[in-house]
Order: C-alpha cells, then structure tokens, then sequence
DNA sequence: CGCTGATCTGTAAGCGCTTACAGCTTGAGA
DNA sequence: TCTCAAGCTGTAAGCGCTTACAGATCAGCG
C-alpha cells in the first residue's frame, strides 16, 4: 500500500513536508505543495487513519449514542449531525441502545476505544459511570433532544416537560377535562418521563388527578397506539380526547378510533408529539408539539466540534419546541364548560 | 491516561499478556488472565483503538454509504447492520450522499481513510473510481437493496424491476388501462431506475405504450406525492390508477385523491413500493411490494464479517420483495374488461 | 558585507498497541 | 534422570503518521 514517505520519495521531499501540506498546507511553499499533491495523485494515496489518530491524538471522528433510529425523531436528527460533520472532515460513528440502558455503557466504551473526539447522548440521565468515564479521558459530550437548566450536564435540546404542559393546557383550554394518555415507556427515558410529567403537572393545575387507569404505556409502534386507544376506550368510553406522548401513537389512536367508527375530533380529540413529517397530511391532520431535530443535530456537530477545537461553548442551549395547532383536536362534542380552573 | 503498559506494570505481566488476554485470552494461563482482568478493572483502562489498527491493520469498523437515512427506508436497514456489528465487536461509520453521487466517492474515500475493514454501498452504479479503490486495497464492499444477476459486484438485494412489475401486473389484471406513475428521481438512482423501467416493460407487454405525460418525477416527500398527483389528475383526468415508485409519493397520492373528493379505492386505484410501517394502517390501507430492509442490514454484516475473516462468501444473495395486497387497489369502476393482452 | 529574524524544510522521536520470535518451564516418555 | 515437545511468557520491532526541534535559506538593513 502507497503509503507517505512514498508520496515523499516521489516529490523529493520529507515526510514532514507531505504530512504539513495535508495539514497545515500555508506552512508549506507552493512549490512543494504542488510537488506533493502531483505525487500522491500520481500514486493514489490515502492517508491511514489510524496512524493518524495515534500521532495527533485526534480521530477526525465523533460518536453518537441514539436508542434507535429506525422509528421515530432521531434518524433526521443523525443525518443532520452526520452532514455537519461530514462538512467539517469528521465522520460519524453510530451505535444503538433499543432503549437498554445496559447497553449505552457499552456502547459509550466501544466509542472511546475508536477514540471517537466527542460523543452525542440522548437525554440526561445516565450511569454516573458514563460522565465519569467522559470526564476521566476529557472527551466533550453533550446531552441532545432535552433541556433541563438544573442538570449538571451540557445539553442541546428543548423542554419537554413545558412544551407538553401547554399541549395539555391546550386540550384543556378546549374545554376537555376527561382526557386518556398513551404513553411509550417512561423507564429508563427521561424524555418521555418529563413529557408525561408535563401533561399530570397540567391536569393537576386544572385540578384534575389523572387516575391512573387513564393512562396506558405501551411499545412506540403505530399498531401500539391502536392497541392502547382500544383499551382506554374500553376502560373509559366518556374520554374526549385522547394525547400522546409521542406522534406514532397519536396516528395509532387517529387510525383506531376512525376503525372504531369515531370522528376525529368531533366525537373526540387527539394530540401528539413530535411532528413527524406524515402527521401534517393525516386526515385530519395532527396537532402537536414540533420538533426541532435538524436543529439540534447540527448544534450538536458545532458544539462538539467547538469544543474540541478549545473554544469555549455555551453549556446549554435551548431550542423552542413549538405547539402546532392542526385539525385533529377541537371542544368536546357536548359541554357547557369553557375552561374551569386556570 | 492509563495504557497498556499500566495495566502490565499492575498485574506484573508483560504488555505481551495483557494484550493477550485482550484479543487471544485462551492463549494466556487462567493466572495471568485474572491478574490482568483485575488490573485493568482497577485502573479503568479502555484501550486505544487507534494504537490497536495501527498495529493489528484492523479498525474493527465498517462503514455505511447511504443515500439518506433521514426519509425512506434506509434508517431500519442500518439499524439492523449496525446492531449485528455491535455483537461481533465492530462499530459502524455512516456516511450519507443526499443521492448527490459526487459525494458518494468522497465518502468511500473518508471511510477508507478511517481504515474500515468493510464498506456498504447502496445500488450498484458507482464512480468506477470508486470501485478500483476498494479493489486496490483489498476492502469487502457489497452492494445493497437491488440484487442484479448480471452485475459483477457483490451485492445482496431484490430484484426491484421484477417486483415492480409484479406490482404493476397487478393493477392491469385488475383491468386498469390508464395508469399513472409517479417517481422520485430515476436519475443516479438505480433502484428507481429499476422499479420505473419494471413497470413500463410490463406495461408494454399489455400492449400499453405509456406517454411520458402519465409519469411525473419529484422528490421523494409525501409533499411530492401530493403535488405529483395534482398534476397527473388534472393532465389526465381519465386515470383510473396511479402507481408510485416509493410508499411516500403513494401515501402523498392517497392523501391528495382524499382531498380532491376521490374514494380510493372506489375511482381510483393507489399502490405504492416499499411497505413503510404505516401504510398498512392507513385507510385505505396501501398496496405496496414489501422490501425486506431489516434482512438486508443483516446479511450485509454477516457478508463484510464473514469476507474480513476470510471465509469465502456468496458474491450475489437475492431477497424476496414480495407484492403485498392491501385495500387501495380494485377494479376500476366501469369496466367491462378483465384483462387485455397477457 | 555581515547580521538578524522570518520563513521554510528535514531529522527523528515517538503515539500505544500487536505479534514474531526466542526463551523458559513443565510433564511425559525413554 | 534425561530429552523433547508443548505450552506460556517476555522482548522488542515495528505499524504509518505527526510534530518538536534544529538547521538551512534568504531578504532587509545598518
């Protein structure tokens, strides 16, 4: 394999030399430069990553931890950071965790062992030893798709809690006050956790207390949500409206209750979250909370980049996670009620 | 930072043991090996895996280079290859060209730069370029989601332009005369390109020459779908069936018929090609050739793993992308013919 | 014309690991 | 008891690059 001191040898100059117009070209006269670049045309070359990043201590690459990214908000969000980065001659390392906590530790390991700069996590809650391993080797990292201006951590992300609040009050503020919750498991996802929290911490302000059978947690597929929908239904045929804590479910309920004969939202209203691309076309369309992924990804690529450059970063950043009122929700069929409490 | 030597130094081994019991453990006496695995354990060492591709010439990594994961089906079909990977140790690097085929070798030349041991590629025309680099360096590639006998890559797929003819057969057996196509780009997209060209061959075995006025091209949003079908209804208001050649035009198709006061599919018949997970859920719930994403992930890991062991693979796997009837195709509404030419 | 500093180039010492090779120990068989 | 093979372990030579440092060159100036 042609490796740089063949491409030194051709040009009839040092290693040193080659490597500089690779990295540092305005270090080098353009007579050598031009020499060099002929040479390693000439030749073919491609520099070795790995004795690269051993030399410099640097591997050009970062890391990103997501749960997953064949359902759901995170695959744009990756594309995003990948181009970014891709703009900035790094490259984007991927793993998975199927929202198994086990396996973030793992896969934060098998990250630093590729001597990935920096790393991207989802949310901000996890095992201490993950920070104290990040913090130990001085990796930057950030916690993405959630803003908490408490936590300790830095992150890139928007309130979920707030921004679920007002897609309760908004329920509410129809005049809604029996409203079912589907939910995808809140275990081990502070996200979802802080969207749950949002909408109780809602109801409660309206002096509701959501009893817990009016609330189902079920997997995050369409075809849960059309499961969940039946058994809430079932449980409660008074709801009025029904919100989940994300838009796969919400469609699920659209779907479910239209087979169940339903009309949306006349007989009852449905919300969700996310803004997935499809929920805009639904019939009706879907109200629900936007969110900001393609912002995020690319915060995120600058951030991390920032900061393994040595700038100094902003901790946190807060992105707005917008409530977008669509057709899929309106006043309960028969009430007198406007709004009770406030 | 802890290294090699500092675990060796610890356990009072050599570095020759300690990597030993990292990579050959049944080569190391149990002795050895629990005095290692206890230093290590007690000085948190995580090994540098640019140091370990440096001298091994091995990344543990593979990359990925896809057109978008953002959209479509590629996010589940890397999902799948990335979590295969991880269980046999090996990382993976995205790298996504927007189907900007310039790009595409740009990003074959950065994976390999990061000394991927393996590389995936999507569809079978590439830059030659890119092809004899890969040679060159003795890399495992294979070519992904279209299976083509003639071609001389490995590749592991489906026939697109069999099961697109499948799925246009379809539509003429049910008596539709006056089809519509809509595409997304055919341009430096094989796999389009393929579907497109299934569907016009079978077309003109009914004895249907198709006027290029019956096919728009767009991008591949549901957005383009919906303004695809606008200016194919108004252009020919006497289509009895439109057929795309991704879920997203078609769902974009179901969407804008349902808007244009259309029944589907009692006027007009929809089918679409890729079996995203909602469109069994939409209503009508969609036609469309299901296309084994997740069999692909996998097999491309086990075909790269199996071809950087050594192991001698098979160059071409072929996958099924079977024709799966749903509730938006029947017969067109007045039609005395069942099926013209054969 | 020599000196100074700026600019460019080359030399060579690693970066942290893997692994070929050699040396040592041990047990079985003669 | 000696020999030999088998099984472990250690020594040390790289893997292909980057970069600190030193040396060379040259323009500008007193």
């Amino acid at each position: 394999m042609v490796q740089l001191s063949d491409v030194a040898k051709r040009a009839g100059v040092s290693t040193a030399s080659v490597s500089r117009v690779l990295n540092h070209p305005q270090k080098v006269s353009a007579r050598i430069r031009e020499q060099v670049t002929l040479a390693m045309e000439e030749l073919g070359y491609v520099r070795d990553g790995a004795a690269r990043a051993l030399a410099s201590r640097r591997s050009y690459s970062i890391g990103s931890v997501v749960p997953t990214i064949g359902i759901g908000i995170f695959a744009s969000g990756v594309e995003r950071l990948q181009q970014r980065l891709q703009e900035y001659g790094y490259q984007l390392l991927i793993a998975t965790t199927q929202y198994d906590s086990s396996k973030e530790m793992e896969a934060v390991r098998s990250l630093i062992e590729r001597g990935v700069d920096g790393i991207q996590l989802v949310g901000q809650e996890h095992d201490p030893q993950i920070y104290r391993l990040l913090t130990a080797r001085g990796i930057p990292y950030v916690n993405a798709y959630q803003y908490d201006a408490d936590n300790e951590h830095p992150c890139i992300g928007f309130n979920n809690q707030r921004s679920a609040w007002a897609l309760m009050r908004h329920l509410l503020e129809l005049g809604h006050r029996e409203v079912g919750i589907i939910t995808s498991p809140t275990r081990l996802n502070d996200r979802i956790s802080a969207r749950l929290k949002g909408m109780l911490a809602c109801l409660k302000s309206y002096g509701i207390e959501q009893p817990e059978s009016r609330i189902v947690e079920v997997p995050h597929r369409i075809a849960d949500g059309r499961s969940g929908t039946r058994a809430l239904m079932q449980r409660h045929p008074e709801l009025t409206a029904i919100c989940g804590t994300a838009d796969a479910l919400a469609i699920g309920a659209l779907f479910e209750l239209h087979a169940m004969g339903l009309k949306v939202p006349r007989d009852i209203s449905v919300a969700g979250y996310d803004d997935l691309e499809i929920v805009r076309h639904l019939d009706p369309t879907l109200t629900t909370v936007h969110v900001p992924v393609e912002q995020i990804g690319q915060r995120v690529a600058d951030y991390l980049l920032g900061r393994i450059e040595g700038r100094s970063m902003p901790m946190k950043t807060e992105l707005e996670a917008n409530l977008v009122l669509r057709d899929s929700t309106a006043r309960p069929r028969a009430t007198t009620a406007t709004a009770a409490a406030g």
